[in-house]
DNA sequence: AAAACTACCTGAGTGC
DNA sequence: TGCACTCAGGTAGTTT
């Protein structure tokens, strides 16, 4: 499910909730996760929340004694509920708010992770290693260029690597390279300059379109109030197979990279 | 070093 | 209805 608009539409719908609120209790009612989810989250318990801020698709929430992180996987969502609202299957993780308010992990096919950081989580093993943010400054066409150049494997396997650039997933990844009109099977040290500077504008673009509209729904992704994104509708080759290309109208051509499915239009991406 | 592949897990959809 | 099968938005870890 989520990539880097999912995550960012969740978080910041969940920000106005827990920003400053203390976390009276913390409920693990399935700790398995992608890895345990540790005893030591309960340390959380009675600390203020104090800041919010998403690296790559990980969510990070501040305490004085540590951070939460989150991640929702394939199939997560995080929603703001009533504490006294019933329980569903593979609600995983509640966190009651002293209001009152609920945060639930939900994540059918666990491979989603909450896990207590004491320290800095920019330090984590999970964060340490991380490519620049997508939106941010630091991801560049030099940067790009330079984790491009003398590579053999296909550029989509490289948008999509997360030592490259965070954030980038199997749908804005066919997505942007459609954009920049680049064959997502093309070697990634072979993109011309003119090409890549394309791709750094199409991958900046198509995220914050996505933000905008709430993210992309495929199948089952809603927000912190349960609500779907819109942006699926907005999809130039995701999901299109056999249909026409919203320019040529040549239909869209679906082949697998690396057990992935990949979309592309063999007519204007070359 | 880089590329290819495996593993984790549940549920929805398809075809017989 | 039921069974067998395929596929799915992620990514750490292992093998080649």
């Amino acid at each position: 499910m989520p990539e880097l608009p999912e995550v960012e539409t969740t978080l910041r719908g969940v920000l106005p909730h827990v920003i400053g609120k203390k976390v009276r209790e913390v409920m693990v009612r399935d700790k398995r996760m992608r890895w345990p989810v540790p005893d030591e989250i309960h340390e959380m318990e009675g600390c203020r929340i104090e800041s919010g801020e998403r690296r790559a698709k990980y969510m990070l929430f501040g305490t004085a004694k540590g951070t939460l992180l989150l991640h929702l996987g394939m199939s997560g969502n995080l929603r703001v509920l009533p504490a006294d609202t019933p329980f569903k299957k593979h609600d995983h993780l509640a966190i009651t708010m002293e209001d009152g308010r609920q945060l639930r992990l939900h994540d059918p096919r666990r491979f989603g992770a909450a896990l207590w950081i004491e320290g800095d989580p920019a330090e984590h093993a999970l964060l340490k290693d991380l490519g620049p943010e997508p939106l941010g400054d630091e991801f560049t066409v030099e940067t790009l260029h330079a984790a491009c150049a003398g590579k053999t494997a296909a550029i989509k396997q490289v948008i999509m690597d997360a030592h490259v650039v965070v954030g980038v997933g199997n749908i804005y990844a066919s997505e942007a390279l459609f954009m920049a009109g680049i064959d997502p099977r093309q070697a990634a040290g072979k993109v011309t300059k003119p090409k890549l500077v394309k791709l750094v504008q199409a991958i900046r673009k198509v995220l914050a379109a996505s933000i905008k509209m709430g993210g992309t729904t495929l199948r089952d992704f809603v927000n912190e109030s349960g609500e779907p994104g819109y942006f699926k509708q907005t999809l130039r080759v995701y999901d299109r197979e056999g249909e026409p290309c919203r320019v040529c109208e040549t239909p869209v051509k679906r082949i697998v990279q690396g057990q992935r499915a990949t979309y592309f239009c063999p007519k204007c991406q070359k």
